[in-house]
DNA sequence: TTGTAAGCGTTATCAG
DNA sequence: CTGATAACGCTTACAA
């Protein structure tokens, strides 16, 4: 039989108080150096290890943090991961990571169970168009961040990164360099994002008075494993430019648009880019890369002064994103 | 004053006892429909949320599984987190990931947080060379596997893909097409995997009788930003070929080939990929390939197996990665 | 400085 | 079928 020691074993193996062992465990009491030898000695002796979770039901405090995203192989997440953990190990959280791939009821679930005593605070990038459920879910007060998506009828705080200017710029650069067939590929699903991206490709076509050719605005599926296919059938030869919306996207039309030596074949672009390699493709097209680290460190920062005072009222942060222009321009 | 609601609370509002509430929350007995009723409309009104940590707490059970990787941005790791959810999910398990950023000391850290009572099984990838201290910290038994990376002096579970026949047979491709100058392109950490990689570039020269110039084995620090300031350093014109052994340094690698039309020069290369990009490389390069999903689903099914039988003998898994040669050939 | 004991929210045993 | 109540392992007044 070889069941786990607890505290009032190694009281007992010690010849101490339970209290005395919580206190040289936790050093939170001076405990003289007799005793506390005399602690360490049974807790090596009997291999103690205090358990944890008694230890959070018992205080109400875990020192986590969890970050719920829709698709952890998004480099844009991942990175913000790092981030985050960089901000928030300094006060002693740690960061737990549910991956929700991109399904509401996934992200439901999640968010239910982790607001339900694991963890201190949240930051999600939702997957929802509407949070109204979600109110229901969440504890009144419990410290929650939304990230990067903006779902309607939530309340909590925001941290945004805004592209609108980013990729107004972009456009306005092809539309100078007398660009007017301009192809814009962005992504299938629904998001504030996205919406805002191709928003801002609109504008801008409506500011030079440049009619919009609709055929060659197109919404690929990029959950799918191959989007090469689908770039090849999508990619008119006939335009000159493109304007890749989605990081993930653009990194497929790269490999793709390299290969077919299409911009030495003079194609201008635009690109969305957060990963290392954007410095490979700044030869070839502008690039809107995005403050990931900022916005890692804010929610990082913010979520730990929500969790100590969690009745703040709720604030939107909105970061800017920044075209970087390709070598030659 | 706005405490959480409690069983009790609820209880005392239903007019029922705990045992009655809690068997309505958990669904383990029959209540007749009145009382659940009665539960039920006291649990709406009170907005009760079950206390998870003092469930798991009491049942010694978490329904969680840690997972501990060394770098969350390489594809290799985020894939395999979707393939082990897939799998533990259907158990109800579900997955919490912590970035250790090839750090042993916070993989130690983790490690000894994780164990103590908040997850009932790990899988690791470790960033440890030598697992000798980790012994001591994992409970006796504790349901944990080891993935990618075997460390020496740890006895637990590993599962592994071995790419020595992968490389032996790209390289045997390159000697055998006339080769004689082959750059072979590594990373500076020290693990097992590259390790045995690049035994397999050396023993294939060596069944070819080919000397290997040492100049042209190259260990590239894949962490630093910029790996194209140091391709560009690294990669001698004079070699007719180049084998990378890592799918980081691939990629960086096929950026920076591809954009100085190198493989049109008649470059030839084995790569090493894990991403959806293997398709567009595959115009240029043999490209080797590891059965992540594999791993991943063994690995799931293995951990909940180690959960439900904690003492079966430790036992390793080799999985075979496979090499996909380019389209041309 | 150390020990005693109450109590955190749940589950589960055992009586009713 | 339902209800008291002990117990899980720990922290923390409070008492000694």
């Amino acid at each position: 039989m070889n069941m786990k020691a607890t505290m009032k074993d190694v009281s007992y193996a010690a010849g101490v108080s339970v209290a005395t062992v919580s206190h040289v465990i936790n050093n939170t009491k001076y405990v003289t150096d007799e005793m506390r030898k005399k602690v360490l000695d049974a807790v090596a002796l009997l291999q103690y290890k205090q358990n944890i979770t008694a230890r959070n039901f018992k205080m109400g405090k875990h020192l986590t943090i969890g970050f719920v995203v829709p698709d952890i192989s998004n480099i844009f997440f991942s990175t913000l991961i790092n981030e985050i953990e960089m901000v928030v190990s300094k006060q002693n959280y740690m960061i737990v990571v549910v991956n929700t791939q991109e399904s509401p009821e996934k992200e439901e679930e999640q968010l239910r169970r982790l607001s339900s005593g694991l963890v201190d605070g949240l930051i999600v990038a939702s997957a929802f168009d509407d949070y109204t459920r979600i109110r229901d879910i969440i504890p009144k007060n419990f410290p929650i961040i939304l990230l990067d998506r903006k779902p309607r009828n939530c309340t909590c705080d925001t941290i945004l990164i805004s592209g609108y200017n980013a990729v107004f710029q972009g456009v306005e650069n092809l539309l100078q360099r007398g660009h007017r067939k301009i192809c814009c590929i962005t992504g299938s699903q629904h998001m504030s994002t996205l919406d805002e991206r191709l928003c801002a490709f609109r504008d801008c076509h409506k500011k030079y008075g440049v009619e919009i050719d609709e055929e060659l605005v197109l919404r690929l599926d990029i959950t799918k494993k191959d989007i090469f296919a689908d770039l090849k059938r999508a990619f008119p030869r006939n335009t000159g430019a493109a304007v890749f919306l989605q990081n993930t996207l653009t990194l497929g039309a790269f490999f793709y648009l390299t290969n077919h030596n299409m911009f030495n074949g003079g194609l201008d672009a635009v690109g969305y880019s957060d990963a290392s390699w954007r410095h490979y493709a700044l030869k070839y097209m502008d690039v809107v890369t995005q403050p990931i680290d900022k916005m890692g460190t804010i929610a990082g920062e913010r979520i730990l002064e929500r969790i100590t005072h969690p009745n703040k009222r709720a604030c939107d942060i909105i970061l800017q994103a920044k075209l970087v222009k390709k070598s030659g321009t």
